[in-house]
DNA sequence: CTGAAAGCGCTAACAA
DNA sequence: TTGTTAGCGCTTTCAG
């Protein structure tokens, strides 16, 4: 592929008025300008990015890590990420972790070597050292998801530990008399705060813990379908499920519905996550909402705001979002309920 | 951050051994190398990658354009490209067209810039001159979704006419005496050739094809629903809906109820693509799949062939899988039907 | 096994 | 306004 000296040449000027044409166009008079993006048109010429990169110190990549794509609130929100970055001509460098540690430190370390300008991490297990690697880099960096104490850094989160407790306090108050959980995967950390919630509603009730009303599912539907079934087979089946995300949610609400159990007069759900889908099944699912889309454009605004300020001594910026209880069906709520397209 | 440079100084050595550690540690004595990988750990060194990139002409980079990242079949997709590429140690490049011609543009532009070592484009409309580009530049590329006759690539396809063709097909054999189409976005070509089935089954059974029975949506749930309030709206309302997509078929659905109306009964609805969603809704959605993981998975092999091999100008590599009707409730079928884990 | 040096393609002083 | 030149950080001959 052409580069910039060939351009020079045919063109008949120096490398530096067609590297000016290509930055500071204004710079350069027109007629020579001209002749300049003619030749570039011709030659097909690209400027080489790599070349650009070096020679500026400066990638307009940011790094985007999400735990799992196919859970539909990840896309939701990259998409609020993606919609701001594009505006400002950055691309996304985009990592699944699967919540796999190793794959979340190979990424790390690569997106250190590749020298981002900016990197946002959404929920997961981010107390590995490399985390501290890439601050130590002064690499912007943006949490998104849950508070983190031990990390001093700018972050768009919710209270999942009160959304937890929320759910389970209404499906308690709703009179059911024995609340489960399904816990998504171990390592999400904003999991682990759904399930302190829960513990919270159930001690204010002086309701006694149970073990076995504790079960762990995948993050998928299809744990969700498998924890439910292992629930209902409990000697004293739970009479209500609050699962960690609705893909878990869906999924039990698709067991319960296979043991021609009703919902919710038999067992009560509520989901978390509020993803399209859980307003579609049948019943509608009661979850509790927060604004992905929203928290992935606002994330990749404190981004550029680091970026730009270069503040990043400064102290982080924390942007705290409110959850929302979305009363549908699901829980039994027998007031009036919003449906989709509220 | 450190450079190779600072680490020589401080190793005592040359940069030619610290690179030589970096890309080719066996050729370096182990005490030198014993004591440059230490240097490199106190420092925190990570070696620059656009340096890098440059001066091997490879950026590790592979970009990914999809039109809709919020429609769930293209995230199945994009996982099975991810999983592929992870393992080689490239890295994905992200974006979403949102099928706006304008937004596809720049992105290849960039791509191109960026010296991207592969390109994979899914669906959406590649007709552009810029598509061009990418081949001038022997970029190595892979299309997934329809067979483009117009552009010799490689490509990862399925016959989506003929995914039209059976599902209408089927909803007729069925004995539904008119059935109308939901037609997805203008410039989604996959969706044309889906609407193309459609009225090749009409056809075959010399049902003339009715302008009114005809829709256009915008390819979101949102949009199927307002689809299908018009379709019924229709003095003489279809029973039976095809819908270009699973997510508008989706939208449809709940219109149908929304009316009262019962499914299949009523009205019988199919969609496309399979997404999980589909087998979650009530009635479980009758819809043509196809194996988007392995397309995206499949794709991304063929581009590391044509990558490793060079052979950009051999002739085109074309991988064609099947679609398959999934027959569950809501198309009225009454025989045994497969459902969701089948 | 090791080092010196050229070069990847571009940007940005600095001079003219 | 334009051209010359010195890097940006790395890889890789080529000598030794």
């Amino acid at each position: 592929m052409a580069t910039i000296r060939e351009v020079a040449k045919i063109a008949g000027v120096s490398i530096a008025s067609v590297s000016r044409v290509l930055n500071h166009p204004e710079t350069v008079s027109p007629e020579k300008r001209t002749t300049i993006e003619r030749v570039m048109n011709d030659l097909g010429f690209s400027p080489n990015g790599s070349a650009r990169s070096l020679a500026l110190n400066k990638t307009s990549t940011i790094a985007l890590i999400v735990p799992n794509i196919l859970n539909p609130i990840y896309p939701e929100i990259a998409k609020g990420v993606e919609d701001i970055i594009y505006r400002r001509g950055y691309n996304l460098l985009f990592c699944n972790t699967d919540l796999d540690p190793q794959k979340e430190k190979n990424y790390l370390d690569t997106f250190l070597g590749r020298r981002v300008d900016g990197l946002i991490l959404v929920g997961g297990f981010v107390f590995s050292e490399d985390i501290y690697k890439i601050q130590n880099q002064k690499i912007p960096l943006v949490l998104i998801g849950r508070k983190i104490p031990e990390i001093q850094e700018n972050s768009v989160y919710v209270d999942f530990e009160l959304g937890g407790y929320l759910a389970t306090k209404h499906l308690l108050d709703l009179g059911h008399p024995n609340v489960a959980f399904i816990a998504g995967p171990e390592r999400e950390a904003m999991d682990r705060d759904k399930q302190m919630g829960y513990r919270r509603a159930l001690k204010e009730k002086n309701i006694p813990p149970r073990d076995d009303y504790v079960v762990q599912g995948n993050g998928e539907i299809e744990g969700g379908y498998l924890c439910a079934k292992t629930l209902m087979r409990n000697r004293n089946p739970p009479r209500a499920i609050f699962a960690a995300n609705d893909l878990m949610a869906i999924g039990a609400l698709d067991a319960i519905k296979d043991l021609s159990l009703r919902i919710p007069e038999q067992v009560a759900i509520v989901g978390f996550d509020n993803i399209k889908m859980s307003a579609l099944v049948d019943p509608k699912l009661t979850t509790v909402s927060y604004p992905a889309y929203r928290m992935g454009a606002l994330a990749a605004r404190l981004l550029f705001d680091t970026i730009d300020s270069k503040n990043i001594d400064g102290k982080p910026r924390e942007i705290h979002l409110q959850v929302e209880l979305k009363i549908r069906k699901s829980c039994g709520h027998t007031g009036r309920v919003q449906e989709i397209f509220s």
